[in-house]
DNA sequence: ATTCTTTGTAAAAAACTTTTGACATGTCAA
DNA sequence: TTGACATGTCAAAAGTTTTTTACAAAGAAT
């Protein structure tokens, strides 16, 4: 049922920041498709680690500068 | 075929650093098994981000004082 | 008005992560 | 030497992320 995981991203406002740059842009940089950027952007999906560092390393801050977390309640 | 990912960790030392807490003790605090956090350990894939995070502040650090990543020689 | 770019949706398949369960080994202590 | 505990292996199933492909709408573009 896939719900929507407990982590915020600042993809977006990143992404603008630095010089407009496109969700295919930002893809390409780092390797995965467009599709795979709308969705973690839109918060559809956590990234893998890999992904979360490699989009960190492009707008130049570290991992917990682009995603923040939030401890869910415990169930 | 499942390749080794570029991502190192700290996780059994950051472990033995807080009173040898065991695998299963840390599985059972990030809330995945026991044979997540072995395979994690070993390097055998990288976590979701969200374990990223949850291990983290099980020790009180960063994703970053705990996951390492090496940008790998663009294939 | 058509061309280009950007963002978005959708669905199936592929790839990867995580769980479940069973079993093996070594150590420690009692 | 039994019992508990820690780590490890293996394999199948389940769950989640990512790819692939195709299409749609909006804006600039001028």
């Amino acid at each position: 049922m896939a719900r929507r995981p407990p982590i915020g991203n600042r993809i977006r406002a990143l992404r603008e920041q630095h010089g407009n740059m496109s969700q295919a842009a930002l893809a390409e940089a780092i390797g995965v498709t467009r599709q795979t950027v709308i969705a973690m952007e839109q918060g559809r999906y956590s990234p893998s680690l890999e992904s979360a560092f490699r989009i960190s390393r492009v707008f130049g801050v570290g991992v917990e500068d682009v995603f923040s977390w939030t401890e869910p309640p415990d169930s």
